[in-house]
DNA sequence: TTCTTCCTTTCCGTATGATGGAAAAAATAT
DNA sequence: ATATTTTTTCCATCATACGGAAAGGAAGAA
């Protein structure tokens, strides 16, 4: 523990239902335990107390503790605060229907790419980035879309504090290697991660704006590298686009 | 504070969470303060904890707080852990256009019917149960097309152990009535709830079951009673029995 | 400007309340 | 039936969460 002015029951509270919602299966006591270094009882106390609020669920039958519904429930508010998630879920899935990959919609909060709704590949495919994921921004293409929206003096200033993550070695690593990246999005109006946040993968990404201008949010196709070829990545990236622009004019006047 | 084994400042943080998460808008620190019954530089600690964590996030510009990205993450695991979720939403816009009201999609967890997805009419009208909102199971036309699958005997002990809320004149309030109700509800193969909930507001379910029999969820339609009037009940019933059905064999083989 | 007022953030001494070990109870395996 | 593992309860200790108070900011009025 670091010496940080943090409530510690309540970090470790919530350490441990981000263990739970990360894992596909519920979670036995001791197990949670042991993965989160705590004893069993203080485990036992906190999990009984977040029960009782109704953000984790027992499970008696399998003595599981799962993420529960007020968790679910108190998740929900973070994306109907964006009003534009609904209406984008029929672009997305026109997206996916067209490409046969994956489609997200995502935003820039805290100089992170958020994705905030996904429509899934019918294809074999576990999401890389599921809802609620992040990302650095440089290393993603719905990031770099939406970065490339700034003035080159905010761009510089973001990177000054948030440096460079190197995911992969086709990660940007320098400003000078963004920014040559940044021009050529503002030129053809789309962004491409080429595998430079997970190898093996490929994503094409536009901003849907608003009236005024003001960049909202990203929308994108992400594939497998071998199927989202280079050669097939720009006819996906024309749909994207077309895809953000109509639902920018769907949404812009409300 | 009631005697209980909990850890007083987890509940306090999941109330202040949950707080969040019910107003649209952002919330400053001290109505936060003032709400929950805390001292502020209580609540502030609290929050500055959850905001490490990603549970919630600070707007500097406004000062306001409000629900974070990881709070979203954790509970997407709670619909995807649901992987029937997903494809139902198809059933679910369908019902919504057939019958111009709101579908929605549920699940009984710990006696009570959990909307899990909605699909809102495109009339004006406020959601009465958003997802991720509870009900009373005897006061919900899916509660009792889930409870209608069980034997007697275990209608009956569930009912003695959690009693009948009573929201409406409508609710029932005697084992005797809900079991007539129930057995209505076996022979026709719909359940409806005639304002037991809220009055003014019909709904119309059915549930869709496992090849085993076992039933997974209820799929309904709700809408205003004079709007959803007794006449129309019956054959947007219809439209729900042939959608449940349609979408238990979707589900079914996989 | 300078003086309000209101709100946020930090500090600190106190005693509350969170902690982990251990024992009891329950479930599961042998 | 016995052994083993896991869950739940209990309790004495002291770490730590608490709230009052003061400092630090922001926004407006005079």
């Amino acid at each position: 523990m670091e010496r940080t002015g943090d409530v510690q029951s309540v970090s470790r509270a919530l350490d441990l239902l981000t263990r739970l919602g990360s894992s596909e299966e519920g979670q036995r006591l001791s197990e949670l335990a042991r993965a989160a270094g705590l004893a069993v009882s203080t485990v036992h106390r906190l999990l009984t107390t977040m029960q009782q609020a109704g953000f984790v669920h027992f499970d008696p039958a399998r003595s599981e503790w799962h993420v529960g519904r007020e968790a679910f429930a108190v998740g929900a508010a973070y994306v109907q605060r964006r009003d534009f998630v609904a209406p984008a879920m029929v672009f997305l899935r026109r997206l996916r229907d067209e490409s046969r990959e994956t489609a997200n919609l995502g935003i820039l909060e805290d100089g992170q790419l958020v994705t905030l709704a996904q429509v899934e590949s019918r294809e074999i495919t576990r999401a890389i980035s599921p809802p609620g994921g992040r990302v650095a921004a440089t290393c993603s293409a719905m990031g770099k879309a939406l970065l490339a929206t700034w003035t080159d003096e905010q761009i510089a200033m973001f990177c000054k504090q948030n440096g460079f993550r190197k995911l992969t070695p086709n990660s940007h690593r320098t400003l000078a290697s963004l920014m040559a990246d940044i021009r050529t999005i503002r030129k053809r109006g789309f962004a491409i991660d080429d595998e430079e946040h997970v190898a093996g993968l490929r994503c094409v990404a536009a901003v849907a704006s608003s009236p005024q201008g003001d960049a909202i949010c990203a929308l994108s196709v992400s594939g497998l590298a071998n199927r989202l070829s280079a050669a097939r990545a720009s006819p996906v990236a024309g749909r994207v686009v077309v895809a953000a622009r109509e639902f920018a004019q769907k949404i812009g006047p409300r």
